[in-house]
DNA sequence: ACTGAAATGCTCTAACT
DNA sequence: AGTTAGAGCATTTCAGT
């Protein structure tokens, strides 16, 4: 599979991808005005960033308290390895979990929440801690979430294999 | 300010926030067509959303490791009061920093935090550890990340102050 | 790779049910 | 709240640079 090298991506890339951050539905003519572009050459740059998937897909916010979910918490699971939550139930079987991920360190996993009322939330927390071990984190208020991905000058050269592959 | 009840909110709704997470550049003849609807009815009932706040706005969803930010972690700070990272340097001020909530428990602060290689997490440890104790977690693998937010049929009457003052 | 113009298709307003 | 119809734009394709 073909994939899009960093360096393929010039500025111009970097500030598409920063406007369609911040406002998915910008049409190309709107885009192609604020980056000097026609539209047709920014359709064709935007298509070109969706195939190398740097571009996944487009999404509407929603904001999970306005739509019922007010309730935000991180779940820290050491599994026990026989029973561990990613072999036996998929994690996607509870709506509230909206980030499954594997950590380094003793055999952990990260989860990220969201419930409807305290109640939601410690049915939810009752039916995983039969997993294992459990460290629940509750989030008394997000100052941000959500940054975009920008631009970083400080990349070293890559010096892994796949780096070495052009 | 006015704000949308999750009562308010029919089974239609959820199906235009359902196809608009999936994507969010989906024309509004064709979401009309989805949810069998004509496209200014789509329009007006998306404007309803969006000005209600259910909807906070759009975005591409950009691949963070195609985009040079390969590694994610979480930092877990336990601040000393007085220069707290909330209170001292803004997190903004990083740039790997992607999320900050805070916590209850220890007055403690959890960071998502995603860096182009080793060397970049290792610098903003060693920054970020200035501010108070600190635990690392790397994650190894993501399952899945931004699961949309969906109708919740186990969502219990409310009963806090802000529940009774319809 | 980008521009400009023409055809197509979508969005928006308005009049009406 | 919803529909249809028409005017006004955006997108797409294509020829040209």
């Amino acid at each position: 599979m073909k994939t899009f090298q960093s360096t393929e991506m010039d500025e111009t890339d970097w500030r598409i991808l920063g406007e369609l951050q911040a406002d998915g539905r910008l049409s190309y003519k709107e885009l192609g005005r604020r980056v000097h572009l026609s539209a047709p050459a920014i359709a064709e740059r935007v298509r070109r960033l969706e195939t190398a998937g740097v571009i996944a897909g487009y999404g509407a916010k929603v904001d999970p308290a306005k739509a019922g979910q007010p309730l935000l918490a991180f779940l820290q699971l050491r599994c026990r390895p026989a029973d561990c939550l990613l072999r036996t139930t998929s994690a996607e079987d509870y709506p509230e979990v909206v980030e499954v991920h594997k950590l380094s360190g003793e055999h952990c996993t990260m989860l990220k929440v969201r419930a409807s009322s305290l109640g939601d939330l410690e049915g939810l927390i009752e039916k995983l801690g039969a997993h294992g071990e459990m460290r629940t984190h509750i989030v008394l208020s997000t100052q941000y979430e959500g940054r975009p991905v920008e631009r970083r000058d400080d990349e070293r050269p890559i010096t892994t294999a796949e780096g070495w592959a052009r």
